[in-house]
DNA sequence: ATATACTATATGTAAATTACATATATATGT
DNA sequence: ACATATATATGTAATTTACATATAGTATAT
């Protein structure tokens, strides 16, 4: 969570402006790895989502349910309704070998985002190592 | 540049499906670290961003002008003309304390991207590591 | 029995962000 | 004179994310 340090707070610079927790396009990337281990449905998706490491809480439901849905129409992932087990019934989603690729092109997307970042983070802290604040 | 593994080409996933070396949400801290470091104008720090690592040839002009007209609006960055040398007239920009407040927050958000993304591929890592294709 | 909370999926719309096209103007090289 | 490089800027479409809200089945408590 944005903690807001001692200069952020005197500057007024808010969390939008700088977004750290949040999940940019990562979303799908995230729940195709999920479902390339286990069968799944949205809600229990989600609740993945939120255990994964993100500040942001929960997820919005919102952005899980449309990239299922289009994971499905782009043949990603396929579902089936389960009406045994408790509660409302449930979309569960499995991944297809297309989904499977895709996963492993995002995984080589998300090696190059981390190496940028990690140039970004390079050069910056050998410029601003030692201060504190 | 999204080579195209031969698992994406068999199942025709575009670039696009899976960025990678797109600069998502990445202009602004750029834009402000290289302020951090001279003065600069926008042409220059167009071509910066470009060398910075990015697959992506040229960034887009209009997000690189228009994300310094917004720091200036925030009182980040403050510009005037420079007439002086050749060529059409440069809107120089020197960043301010508000603009390295911000460049701060926005290295911590962005360590936590990483660490983020490290997670993801430590996990995919390991389910997947001996997958060549 | 019924009120409340939790589980589960879904849609509508606004806001933010990015992408693509294009316009304008100065200076340089041929 | 003309093409090219430098430099800034705007209009608009497309994509992505955020927030609000709707609907409904089941469980638990009072």
């Amino acid at each position: 969570m944005f903690e807001g340090s001692p200069l952020a707070k005197k500057y007024k610079i808010k969390e939008c402006e700088c977004p750290s927790g949040k999940m940019t396009r990562f979303v799908e990337p995230c729940l195709l790895f999920f479902l390339s281990q286990n069968s799944s449905y949205g809600y229990e998706l989600m609740e993945q989502l939120s255990n994964f490491g993100f500040q942001k809480a929960k997820p919005d439901p919102a952005m899980v349910y449309r990239t299922l849905r289009h994971l499905e129409k782009e043949k990603c992932v396929l579902s089936k309704w389960d009406t045994k087990g408790t509660g409302p019934a449930k979309r569960t989603y499995e991944i297809t070998q297309k989904g499977l690729a895709l996963l492993h092109a995002w995984a080589e997307g998300i090696v190059i985002r981390k190496q940028v970042l990690e140039k970004f983070l390079k050069q910056y802290k050998q410029c601003f190592k030692q201060v504190k604040r």
